[in-house]
DNA sequence: AATGAATGAGTATTCATTCAT
DNA sequence: CATGAATGAATACTCATTCAT
């Protein structure tokens, strides 16, 4: 079960080679977004791809590395998307990083939401499938570092707890808002929510007050 | 895809049966705790419960209404657990209804970590499932009763909002904490940093301080 | 598989038997109709009648044995008919026993057209069901004893061979007729026909001038 | 129940494939002669096919469709061998065109009697196979083509009727003799007794009068 | 490198039949 | 006699993976 290869066979460095992998690719998925994890086999992605299953199997050593590739991608835009917003926030205030954190995680979601529902809901979080969606650590350590300079005013005393916290709180919420209940919440709202709970934590009866709002 | 039968498919009236469908879905979560749902066939619960295939076709029309029937049960106990806990709380004081909620969402998870686990992970939410597993929405409308009274006190304008805001919060941070990193952060602590976020959420400044403490 | 037993278990001398047998037997046609021979299963032919697959067993050895039984009062009904119709005709006409031969097998097949046909398509003809269905068999030994004393002024010698010849035709005939192209021919025109056929082969040029008829 | 999908799955396009094929046909074939239709499952057919399962359902989408295509097959060559007798036959004479017909009959009975048995007895006339097995409707309708010129002459006003009654009672007889009771007629008799059937029917007191035969 | 034919282990599901109650 | 729960052999069909061409 978890001794299935799912390391990329061979870095295509030929320029057709590096086609074939994105055909490839991408074929995953639209046949994902069309038929779920469990209509996805080799051969309609073969097929889709314009390949043969063997060809597909030069590249990849197995159906999970296929997955695995594409997770990891998306995790990888997630990561540098956050990354991106929090290195270009003003790093002196706190308040300026949460709320690069929240729009961050935002933009992140709105990336691709379909092809991330079907990654969460559908795909099983085994073997290296279970390591690869590991990104809310990144996460997690990321925003660690950027909060930890702010340590003495924030309300929690253990930041890799507040980090924790926080990042656990925003990616929930964002994921549910956006993949689960778009009918509920808008983004705009969505986001000064979670600037909201995730200030409010942090940064306890300090925390700049919302505006009320009228319904 | 979504078509397979999986409404149970007789009710047994005899003690015998009410025995076999309980050895049943008893193996069922033996098996899912062994070998995780891709290794869930019926050949393999059927042998754990000590019955035959045409035993466990006799009272589930599928495999699927058999994965269908555990998150069911599992659902209403996490559901009657916090209803149980709200019912319970002293309804005039909103953060007794808030502290109310974080520990039965904590004592929620612990009923069968390990399950619940390989449920939310493994499971895909397809079909019935997806129907199944929704929880959330329950407790989210759950909770916006009981703070529905206290509408003029919270700093979120939008009750249903801020129910679901907490509670997909809340929940978040008890899955991560109890079933995918138990070694960052002890059950108190979660229950104080939960409540924590929680409260200054819905209170905003007027939340209760939290004590300083040290590491 | 010609090892099943297919004899009825017992003989029910009681009332209440023979009517549990009876509920079956109509149980059995009822199904075959609703669901064709690949839809008879033993328990739907015990929930249509009202009794338990155990009673359906108590009277019958196997599911063959039901359609077997079946195939055999449905044999014995066209045989009867038959029968009753040549011994009714005028045996010293030849013509007279023709055409009594054909109007019963009409009569015959509007016994119960819809089960007869399920029988002689669905129904395999292997085993014991193979046998019995073995009608046309009787039949033309039985046209061929009401033949035989005309043997002198039929054109043809062997009246062996006449009766199988006709009747076989006009089994045929009637059977393509009512059940498989009933658009085709109405039952009148069939009847004259079949008449017409039989007559003109077995009298030869002496058979009776058939009336031009305008289209 | 008739949603089966029964049509060819892929055009065998190589050598290999196309030899293939044949042989899963041929043991088909064989198969079924063996165990009848009841017997007849894809692991056996593979196995005396000596390919595997799976290139079974490369090529049939069903078990049915493997059946399917055999009995388009036999049907094709039944028609096939009576549409050239029928056009080898001087047209001008309608007694020509009968005893082509039934010869022709007769030789397509004799291609293989034993398959041709378990076709018409075993096999469910069921979903596809039924339109499929619809060969009688071809011959009439052929027959009733080289009859048609000769309207005049016949004894039977209505031509499609007259087609409809010689081939049903040909092929019966044709089929009775030759399948079910090879002992009581010989190919000889049979074919000179079916012609006089049709014959007399069709030309009336102005058929040929056959030779007095003694037994 | 590419192809796609071939493989065959693996699985859900059905249903005639039995037998303890 | 009746019941219906339990049995388990039997079977169609899928699909990841391999390898001869």
């Amino acid at each position: 079960m978890g001794t299935v290869e799912t390391n990329p066979r061979r870095a295509p460095r030929q320029e057709r080679s590096r086609a074939t992998v994105e055909a490839i690719l991408e074929a995953t998925i639209r046949v994902l977004l069309d038929r779920g994890y469990d209509g996805l086999t080799t051969i309609a992605v073969a097929a889709r791809a314009g390949v043969s299953v063997g060809s597909l199997y030069q590249y990849f050593p197995s159906k999970e590395a296929l997955v695995a590739t594409l997770v990891e991608r998306h995790a990888a835009a997630l990561v540098a998307c956050v990354e991106g917003a929090l290195s270009a926030a003003e790093p002196a205030d706190p308040e300026a990083v949460v709320r690069a954190f929240v729009r961050a995680g935002l933009d992140a979601h709105r990336i691709s939401p379909a092809l991330h529902k079907i990654l969460v809901e559908q795909v099983p979080r085994v073997g290296r499938l279970a390591e690869v969606m590991e990104t809310s650590r990144k996460l997690a350590a990321l925003l660690e570092r950027y909060l930890a300079p702010h340590r003495a005013r924030l309300a929690v005393p253990d930041v890799r707890v507040a980090a924790f916290v926080v990042e656990t709180a925003v990616e929930a919420l964002t994921h549910r808002a956006v993949v689960e209940r778009p009918e509920l919440i808008g983004a705009a709202q969505l986001e000064a929510e979670a600037t909201a709970l995730a200030l409010a934590y942090l940064l306890g009866p300090d925390a700049p007050r919302r505006p009320r709002r009228s319904r």
